[in-house]
DNA sequence: CATGCTGCTGTGAGCGTTCACATGATCAAG
DNA sequence: CTTGATCATGTGAACGCTCACAGCAGCATG
């Protein structure tokens, strides 16, 4: 009879336990624990039922201590903090990469590079190999931790395309080009000429993607560019506001506005509100990221809808294969229109 | 000239090497690693002058295999996960505590138990001693992975008081009932006395209390207890509004409403200006959390602030003093009212 | 001069794995 | 029957660290 070790919470069961249960040596446990080759299926099935009867549990820090791989990766949000916490992109963001590494067994740190000193720390973290990778949001440019990360070799896999780290770092993005393509078209399938812009911050690929596929269709459709038509934005929605009154200022004839994100349309929403301007009737508004944002607005924001599960399932699935020594390049998934009221 | 491994991200030190440079014995390092104790002023030197020539960043898995802790801790999150994920305190919770831990040089690793398999997972996980305690948000009752890890003595500290786990788990929790009572003495300061509210969730415990704080001040104040005045909703910003309509059916001399979240209070706004209501001339409005709806909102919020920000550091510090050994009971901490445009 | 205490240091052992290697078995081909 | 694969298994190393212990000073006390 197995003293199972119920009651006072000692000694969890090694490897040696489990052999000694089944019959076998502490490698054939190894080894069927990692893939079962080169295994019996006697023992492969002795060791399976020995493990249950034990409740082992393999102690990772011994592992980790003779491969060298941590088994774990590291989610890094690096600069200002403040605009993604109150993203709620950024929540969907963390939560699908989490449940992707959850489904390969591979935790997830949390590291927040706020402070200059907190960038050390998590700079020596990660490049003493604490961590086998890094999921990187940043969506600014020339971040000095990625630098560092990008020259150690670390594996690494930015959300959205990073400015100004070398081309061949790895990224997922939505194609916000073409996305913002979608919604200038369909704005103009409902008759639309005269369609003002509030885009991102323009040192952010984002920002400048949806302004380039704002212009190109523009472009094609033949509607000649006015540059009074342009104002630009942080994400923010008090900068929405502010924008759209500068664009009623100049441009008085506007008919829609393809503001660059839901946040931002709420303010535009707000400020088109205060003028005295029905939407849709008077003026269509079209908005960007399908947040929570979108549906709370009155009226509801048709807007482009990231895929940001993918997004997140697309990350992971890269870093792995990075970390797995493959060379992975970037990836750019499509984006959706979704129409509501405000158009 | 030492081989600073310039290049080739290749081996790095081991405590071996630094005591080689120092001139001292792996022994000593270790102690300087941890406290220095018992270790000359000289030898000190020596070593800390090794460590930075050379680079050296200690092992955590050489080092958790011998002491048997991991250093890391994790941040649990159970149930709806979309709740939390939609609700900016989470954010700030989240961010607050791996700060917090980061000041301790823990990483945070960020577990989200939403399907029974991931349930299991991480019960076993946690158990197995990959993590040497949990910051546990669920405000719902009676979380079955929160008892299995109260009952496998793990250290665990919650944020709100958790119903239905043994009264011996450490909580931290801002004074709901008292920051219900400071808003409603706030709106009888104003002269109102027909005052509805809009409860959380009644099977948690911060709709428990903030409705109690409610009941408490009219009862001290004299004011009759009326059951039509009070709707249940779910902290859903749809609950709000509806609770509102219901609010209004019930009891049309409504003069002010008490509504237990800020993402309610939204929707109860939204209500009232369908109902022709100006707020706050005909009626106040006090929301509660002073998240960024509650500023986002027209007329913008009086709402009741918790310390968001303390919460989480005193979550960490409770876990790690459970940790070291030490018992530790529930902190309950004041939250403040925020005088804004809608009372 | 013995004894003990205190401060500081080095040494070996061992934490629980995986990995490389050696050893058998089995079986097909020569 | 030998030879050589191929599969299945066991057996020492390590991996980099901490811990317990032993040892050696130096100094005060008996």
């Amino acid at each position: 009879m197995t003293m199972n070790n119920a009651g006072g919470r000692r000694k969890p069961p090694t490897i040696h336990d489990v052999a000694r249960e089944a019959g076998v040596s502490r490698g054939t446990v190894s080894r069927v624990l990692n893939g079962g080759h080169y295994v019996s299926p006697t023992a492969q099935e002795a060791v399976n039922a020995a493990i249950r009867r034990t409740g082992y549990v393999v102690n990772r820090h011994a592992r980790s201590l003779i491969t060298g791989r941590s088994d774990s990766v590291g989610f890094l949000l690096t600069e200002p903090q403040e605009r993604f916490f109150e993203d709620p992109n950024f929540n969907i963001l963390l939560r699908g990469c989490t449940q992707a590494l959850a489904a390969h067994d591979i935790p997830l740190l949390l590291m927040l590079a706020g402070t200059e000193d907190e960038r050390r720390r998590i700079a020596r973290y990660i490049t003493a190999g604490h961590v086998d990778g890094v999921l990187l949001v940043s969506s600014h440019s020339g971040d000095p931790v990625a630098e560092e990360l990008c020259a150690a070799g670390v594996p690494l896999v930015a959300c959205g395309k990073p400015i100004g780290l070398g081309s061949k770092v790895s990224y997922v993005a939505a194609d916000d080009r073409d996305g913002a393509r979608d919604m200038v078209r369909h704005l103009l399938s409902l008759g639309r000429r005269r369609i003002g812009v509030v885009t991102g911050p323009l040192d952010t690929p984002g920002g400048v993607e949806r302004l380039a596929g704002y212009r190109e269709v523009l472009a094609e459709a033949g509607v000649d560019f006015d540059e009074r038509l342009v104002v630009s934005g942080d994400y923010s929605r008090a900068s929405g506001e502010a924008g759209a009154e500068r664009l009623l200022a100049q441009a008085p004839d506007l008919d829609a506005v393809f503001v660059a994100s839901d946040l931002m349309a709420q303010g535009v929403l707000a400020a088109l509100r205060r003028a005295g301007l029905r939407v849709p009737d008077d003026i269509a508004v079209g908005g960007f990221d399908d947040s929570p944002a979108a549906v709370a607005a009155t009226p509801a924001l048709t807007t482009i809808r990231q895929p940001w599960d993918r997004i997140s399932n697309e990350m992971v699935r890269v870093l792995l294969a990075q970390i797995g020594g493959e060379d992975t390049a970037a990836v750019i998934l499509p984006t959706e229109l979704v129409k509501r009221e405000s158009t």
